[in-house]
DNA sequence: TTTCAGATACGCAATCTTGCAGTTGTGCAG
DNA sequence: CTGCACAACTGCAAGATTGCGTATCTGAAA
């Protein structure tokens, strides 16, 4: 990794440390962008460099730029021979739970409990980047026999309404997980499961 | 209707006409808050009084108290013996396309067919209410039978799942409204249709 | 080593958005 | 008619967000 890259990784670290000390120590509420940027710092620009917002900063979630290239990677990884489970994959990977496996976890979880609008952070998130997902999810679809023959009209809805149960599931998923502490394992497999389970009930 | 209620119908309506005036002008772009407040005769301060943000002064939103009275009222409106088609109009009835039956509807139509990222508010808005939809809609899935053996729990989540479609599903059917130009017929039944058809050809 | 295109950080100004407090107008009871 | 409680409007200030222009740094090629 050259320097640039590890320059940039380590103000992007210092950033969502200090969000989450500054949080700690002040609230949410009365915790400011500034106070941050000068825990980290950084001028108050530069948080608007990694992150869109406040809240994002303590869910460490960042606009990764999605080539196609990148895009086809995440997709190629996510595909199994169950579309609901490939469909959720695919968005976990892009935008599932990002604060997963960073420093200070138990702090941000303890933060997310204590301002569950954190959490609505995430379907904003899907919302921004419903084109990049529901292209990937395309491709999935493209790779199933159920959906091949459809019109590429029809493949945009049902990519979208896929899209948007996944995104409803994985949502609970990822608070039944802050509820436990982040503790509970393969929130995937716990959407795919509520998926498939409102499904059959409505096929009843 | 007493004149304080007239008083408020008339600023707010002044605000929505100055709104669509000031964006068929400027562009939404460089349409200000303080222009459209300018062209209405009141104070920037009183925009976000009817308003939670100038897109929603486009699209007519108002952020309405609904309390369990008004709630079960909707919910009432909306039932149907079709769970899927009771979902969809009960979201449709709480929020949705506000646009609907107001003055300058086709210069609105316009303005939100140059400006895509205007109908994302829809997303954005079904967010804000999530509490109180999945309030209604578990209603809904009491009366029905399929669901009115799961547990406090599993109703929840079902209700929210079904919200995260309807809601997709909806917002499908407001995108073909707004591309035909307001014309096509019924958006409550196309949402339900879309969302049949994926449930009917992931159980294939 | 020199050079240069692109990335990163930053300052600044324009907006948007919200909380708070003060003023004025309306509905209503006495 | 009078007075009160409340709703609507407003000004103001703090804080969040964004666009644009500038300066500095980095990677890589010449």
């Amino acid at each position: 990794m050259g320097l640039r890259e590890r320059k940039r990784l380590e103000t992007r670290t210092a950033l969502e440390e200090a969000a989450v000390t500054v949080v700690l120590r002040d609230g949410f509420e009365h915790a400011t962008v500034d106070a941050m940027c000068a825990e980290a710092n950084v001028s108050p620009r530069t948080f608007f460099n990694y992150f869109e917002s406040k809240e994002d900063a303590i869910l460490c979630v960042y606009d990764e730029k999605i080539d196609d290239a990148r895009l086809t990677a995440h997709v190629r990884n996510s595909l199994t021979n169950d579309l609901i489970e490939s469909v959720v994959a695919l968005v976990v990977s892009l935008m599932g739970p990002a604060a997963t496996g960073r420093s200070h976890q138990k702090s941000r979880i303890e933060i997310i409990k204590k301002n569950p609008h954190l959490l609505s952070r995430h379907a904003a998130q899907i919302t921004r980047m419903n084109e990049h997902l529901v292209k990937g999810i395309r491709l999935l679809l493209s790779a199933d026999s159920r959906f091949s023959s459809d019109s590429a009209a029809e493949q945009e809805e049902e990519a979208e309404l896929l899209l948007a149960v996944s995104g409803g599931a994985l949502r609970i998923a990822v608070r039944e997980w802050i509820a436990d502490d982040g503790n509970s394992d393969n929130i995937q497999a716990r959407a795919a499961e509520l998926i498939r389970k409102v499904i059959t009930t409505l096929n009843e």
